[in-house]
DNA sequence: CATAAGTAAACGAACATTCATTTATCTTTG
DNA sequence: CAAAGATAAATGAATGTTCGTTTACTTATG
């Protein structure tokens, strides 16, 4: 039985995200992929069953990848300042040292399979999140409030930041580069909002 | 010489909201566009130069809408927290009062034209915003700070709780409605961050 | 030598766009 | 005031291209 070459599935992993990055979901291919991947497009169906199966599997793994940084030396019985300081600098290491794989997940959350991946994510978050949260209100560290506020508070203006980073612009086509400096800035005001 | 029939040149703008709308910009296509208008499809290529001169019209015409309702009954010269609260208003009101159009105009922002369709946009905002900023800081009604970590902060979750309004869900899945309770709650937050 | 990996070439369908033609409506003319 | 002429609107059918996927075949390895 011939084997498989694994480095040849890893390029075409590493070469769909960059085709996803570069083009968007609608300028991906298979035959580009194919392409640029040097295999047959033929090839590509013996590793996925078709386009939806390829797009679904790597936003799934890109997904947990994430999801794995961002919980990384993080617990639910953290303290609210100290957890959510951790939880701004994963985020945005995540992002900043992943640029490639974090701008394919994105686009793929945009596509029509966003709800399908956000949701296979989403399993691996909630369970430690709630008992961050519950742990918090309960030490009278964090105000009680709806699950949507203390989210959209708590890291809405982190997500905001991160993408006028991407865009390398502001709102109004100024530069803007994110910096340490800048993410502890917010945060300390976020944690103002949030504290009660 | 014959007249446009300007009824059917709204019309095929309606569908397109539709179609992008319901089947993203990699769903939207010309023919499509054509079948649903009930019209010629070359019909297009009178109203439009192009598939992309067709987008970016459309994608300016609605950042045009957003961006008046945004700014109506607002001025540079009110006080923070009075400015502040009716940008709220404004923005959720357009989000839950246009669901399609903003959906729509969603979807460009996140296309290959959201650079050339968000920068159009932005003219209208910048200079009555810098305003109200300056204003704000000068009367000791807002922190000084980066305007990027202020727009953030001051943005941010209002963006992130419409959005999982229209997911219908929050992180976890669970169900979430978006209200004007909830918006004033989370803006209270807000406002606390932002005020020295 | 059996079996899965890998391929080149092809499939029909859908894509954006164009072409040759017809239709409707305005302006000019008798 | 009506018929003729002018012209842009509108069309149905076709263009060549690219799409996702399959088929028939070869290659490499346990």
């Amino acid at each position: 039985m011939r084997t498989r070459n694994e480095q040849k599935e890893l390029l075409v992993k590493e070469k769909a995200i960059e085709l996803l990055v570069k083009y968007g979901f609608e300028g991906f291919s298979m035959q580009k992929l194919a392409k640029v991947a040097k295999i047959s497009p033929a090839t590509l169906y013996i590793y996925y069953s078709d386009k939806d199966d390829l797009i679904k599997k790597l936003g799934v793994e890109l997904g947990a990848k994430m999801s794995e940084m961002t919980l990384q030396g993080f617990n639910g019985k953290m303290s609210h300042a100290e957890g959510l300081k951790k939880q701004w600098e994963n985020r945005s290491n995540y992002w900043l040292n992943n640029l490639k794989e974090a701008s394919a997940y994105e686009v793929i959350r945009h596509s029509p399979h966003g709800q399908y991946v956000t949701s296979a994510t989403a399993g691996q978050f909630r369970p430690v999140m709630e008992e961050f949260a519950k742990n918090a209100i309960k030490n009278n560290e964090l105000r009680p409030m709806p699950f949507e506020v203390y989210w959209s508070i708590a890291y809405g203006p982190l997500y905001t930041m991160v993408k006028f980073h991407l865009e390398g612009s502001s709102k109004g086509g100024r530069p803007f580069a994110f910096s340490k400096k800048i993410m502890y800035e917010a945060l300390d005001l976020v944690l103002k909002a949030l504290t009660p």
